[in-house]
Formats: structure tokens, C-alpha cells, sequence
DNA sequence: CAAGTGTACTATGACATATAATACACATAA
DNA sequence: TTATGTGTATTATATGTCATAGTACACTTG
């Protein structure tokens, strides 16, 4: 099974789709000009409605992150460009902070979240490949 | 003004109360048994309806971060006993992880991640005071 | 052609968000 | 006591998102 998906969880499906989709793709278990399945047979597979994998893959094309050809299917992106706006990083640093008053008020200790920040990159950075 | 609210931001406007002050208690700019506005007041300065503060209110209580005492006011909590539930431990921990791909993709450098971190540590930990 | 693909559109139901308008219970001060 | 300010609860309404269902169309390939 490509994806994990839980319908009981609060995220949203779509965005559940396009956040595995997008931890494969930096991890390196999905390479560029890969092809992803449909959207009818991961609608099938996940058992979830093809419009919900549909806009799923319509964000992530958006973000540059696939590329789907009319007919032919939907492929992970070959060369991807970093948008680097301001507004982007702005987002992501303000998510950080709530995260670590969030991590204050859950007991997580500065220690810890270094320690997951590391793990995390480590997995990117060890570009997996599971052939 | 106490919080910054901002009707146009896609974060519901209770959530930004939330956040907001959860923000000045860790940075110590709130203190302990300190009160706060009022339902009504803080809704009339800020805008919102009271039912949006109210709400705010309550999920604030619940997390330990106030109290509410009915006819008298809501305060900061004297003592707070952080959870530490493996639950919430958990969701921060998949937040962070998804923060880092986010990162990845944004263009954000790991070190520039680790550099916010600790700024923010820092901000917490000064236990600054506008006094 | 037929089959598989992405895409678009409408409709519906469930749920969250936000406001509005009341009403009630409690605490405090006049 | 009364008046005021407080938290709390309820109902109603409007809006938007999420998800599903169903249908249709255009493109690519065999």
C-alpha cells in the first residue's frame, strides 16, 4: 500500500494524501518520472472518492511537486524548484514557534525536539531507496 | 491591545486567541493568577463576538492554561501541571515532521530551522517581563 | 475503436466557523 | 436588597470546507 490513510483522523484526506506524497518524494522512495497510480486506482486502493485524490494531486502539481499529463497519468516532477516565498517562510517559521509553545505546554523538552529535528533530517538526508 | 486578531487569516479567530495567549504566558508577559479581560470586553476591543471569545476561553481551561471563576473573571493558572500524554507528544512530534518536509521544499535550510529554535527557546526562557 | 487516463461540473450531506440574540447563575459593590 | 459585571448555556442563522456521488468530456495508448 503507497499511502497510509485514516479516516478517523481530524487532517483532512486530501491532506493526508498530499503529505505522504510529499514525505515519499523527500525521502526518496518516489524519484523523479516516477508514475503515481491513477486517481481512480489510488481512489480505489485508499478507499476514498476519486475527487478526493483528484484535488489532492491538483495541490501537489500546484507545488510543483507532480506533474499530470492529460491522458497519460500523473508523474512525480523531474526538476523541482523551490519557490522560496517570503511568505512561505514566514509560514513555516510561525508554525515553529506555535510548535514549541505547543511543546512547552505538552512537557516536550528543548532537548527533544532537537533530537526529532535531527532524526528527520537524517531520513531525508539518507535518500532511501526501496528497490 | 492585548492579542493581534486577524479576521482574514485562514486560522479561526478563536484559535489565534488561543495561541495568542498561550504566546504571552510562555514568554512570561501574562503571569500567574493574572486577570484577564473579560468575555465581553476582550470580544468588544477585538472585534469578535463573545460566543468566539468564550470559546477560546473554555479550550484554554481545559488545556490548564486558565481558569474561569463564574461572577468573578477568568485568570491565569497559578500552578500548570503539564499532561504529557503520548497522544499529544505524538502529534507534536508528526507536526515537526512535517515541518521539516515543508521546510524541504520551501527552500529552508536546516540551519536555519535549528536558528529559529533556539530563538524562540530564548524568548521563552529570558522570562521577559513589560513591566 | 475501446480502455484507461486527467479534468470539470453539479448536487448533496455532514461538519466547523462565526455571528446574533437571549437567558441564566454567580460575585461584588453600592 | 438592587445593580452591575462576570462566566455560561442555548438556539438560530449564514457561510465555508470536506467528502461523496454521479456524470460528462478530452486526451493517450493499444
Amino acid at each position: 500500500m503507497l499511502l497510509n490513510i485514516d479516516p478517523k483522523s481530524v487532517t483532512p484526506l486530501y491532506e493526508q494524501v498530499i503529505q505522504q506524497i510529499k514525505e515519499l518524494c523527500a525521502r526518496g522512495v518516489l524519484s523523479p518520472n516516477e508514475k503515481l497510480p491513477s486517481v481512480r486506482e489510488l481512489s480505489a486502493q485508499m478507499l476514498i472518492n476519486p475527487n478526493t485524490v483528484s484535488k489532492a494531486y491538483r495541490e501537489l502539481e500546484r507545488q510543483g511537486v507532480i506533474v499530470s499529463i492529460h491522458g497519460r497519468g500523473t508523474f512525480i516532477s523531474e526538476d523541482f524548484i523551490s519557490e522560496q516565498t517570503p511568505a512561505q517562510r514566514e509560514k513555516i517559521k510561525n508554525e515553529l514557534k506555535q510548535l514549541v509553545i505547543d511543546s512547552y505546554y505538552a512537557g516536550v523538552q528543548k532537548e527533544t525536539l532537537f533530537s526529532w529535528l535531527e532524526d528527520f533530517y537524517e531520513e531525508i538526508g539518507g535518500e532511501d531507496d526501496e528497490s
